[in-house]
DNA sequence: GTCAATATTCTTGTATACAAGAAGTAAAAA
DNA sequence: TTTTTACTTCTTGTATACAAGAATATTGAC
């Protein structure tokens, strides 16, 4: 059968992101091997892919340990994600087809219904399908995938910033401006507003370090 | 000794940027493996890295080919590109240190230098510099890689379009107004004026499609 | 002569083997 | 008891081996 190489790859990532795997853990091939039944050979690839992406980092001759940035790397990341998110919002204010603002109208739908029922762990959900359809709607499958992959590697901090008091709600009224001034083509109003919407700014940072610190203590020990 | 499969990456990668493997073209493992003396293993390791960051793809059962991405999905990246140079500029102007300061103006001089002798090879290369430390005056150190990274990525392209006539001497003059506004601290003004002048735009864009596809033809007869 | 079916060869994808360097351990000396 | 040094063990990094599927060549029929 085809690749397990590739199943591999998914399941480490997913295993980082959901914090499975913390930031700074040694990451032992054999263990790896013998976890997933297979031979080390897949799971180095897996690893090197994931090299390649700055999920993990290769120390010569002590293998892989999960990166581990600090607060201020993350911080940067949000700062880059908020610009390009504000610009496929942009692109999509201008752009959008029909079929992008019926994908549209029915994720913010969704994120309407999970907020009302205040159920955190389905608005986390649907609100990665509307930014995926924001993206979507630039026509730009090189900013798509750009974005979400950083919307990906951003996903365990943007999870942890829901929990705060009325995140959601205040994430909702958001979203409801941001897609009045897609539909409307208002690019650059639009793209102030992702900016604001995505970027860490004011409180959320240091709720954002807090969470952060919280993450890491598990594996202080190796490195 | 050390990492075999580190030097065997940028030598693929450097093969694919330069256009010694063109898109489309056929990666056979035992072949590369033969041409660097190696086995196959770390050349596979090789590999998968470019495949992760979109370089090449693999094809189920039928190895790696150079990812062939049409003239669209270019100019995608260069849309893409021009946004980020734009908050790197933008951020530059507020942000950057006296160090910062220097490098623009010492890389700035020898741009200047290349474009007076009519070195377009010096000018490329100057260029670069040029363009990097204004990422790093961003003092965004994610920012930084996703540029470099980007950079290093439409290198091929860039340099074609450097040999239309007078773009490198109006490449110059671009550098000098934007210089003149990151120093000047106007965010804004830095902004727009590098996504102008790294976006492909007017005839730009024909050329760049000119070009495409004068690199494609060596490769069509694979895939 | 052309097309189809089968056999052969080649290439990928995974497992295993092996060598070299790092980490950990134990023993000896201060 | 602490520190240093030699030794053992373990892990990585690379090579080789092997199995399964894809491409290709060959043979046979029409």
């Amino acid at each position: 059968m085809g690749s397990t190489f590739h199943k591999l790859r998914d399941d480490i990532e997913n295993g980082i992101l959901t914090g499975d795997f913390a930031p700074g853990e040694r990451l032992d091939e054999t263990q790896l091997a013998a976890r997933f039944g297979v031979s080390r050979t897949p799971i180095r690839e897996a690893l090197m892919q994931l090299s390649a992406i700055g999920l993990i980092e290769f120390r010569p001759r002590r293998g892989a340990v999960v990166a581990d940035h600090g607060p201020k790397y993350v911080f940067e990341m949000f700062e880059v994600m908020a610009e390009l998110e504000g610009m496929a919002g942009a692109l999509a204010a201008r752009r959008h087809t029909p079929d992008d603002k019926d994908l549209l109208l029915s994720a913010h739908d969704r994120c309407q219904e999970a907020a009302n029922n205040e159920d955190t762990d389905a608005y986390y959900y649907e609100n990665e399908a509307f930014h995926h359809a924001i993206y979507s709607a630039s026509q730009n499958s090189f900013l798509t995938e750009q974005c979400a992959f950083l919307h990906r590697r951003l996903r365990p901090y943007r999870r942890l910033q829901l929990r705060v008091r009325n995140r959601m709600k205040a994430s909702f009224d958001e979203h409801q401006a941001i897609i009045e001034n897609i539909l409307g083509g208002d690019a650059e109003a639009t793209r102030a507003l992702l900016l604001a919407h995505v970027k860490v700014q004011g409180d959320r940072f240091s709720d954002l370090v807090a969470n952060l610190d919280h993450i890491r203590i598990k594996a202080t020990k190796d490195r």
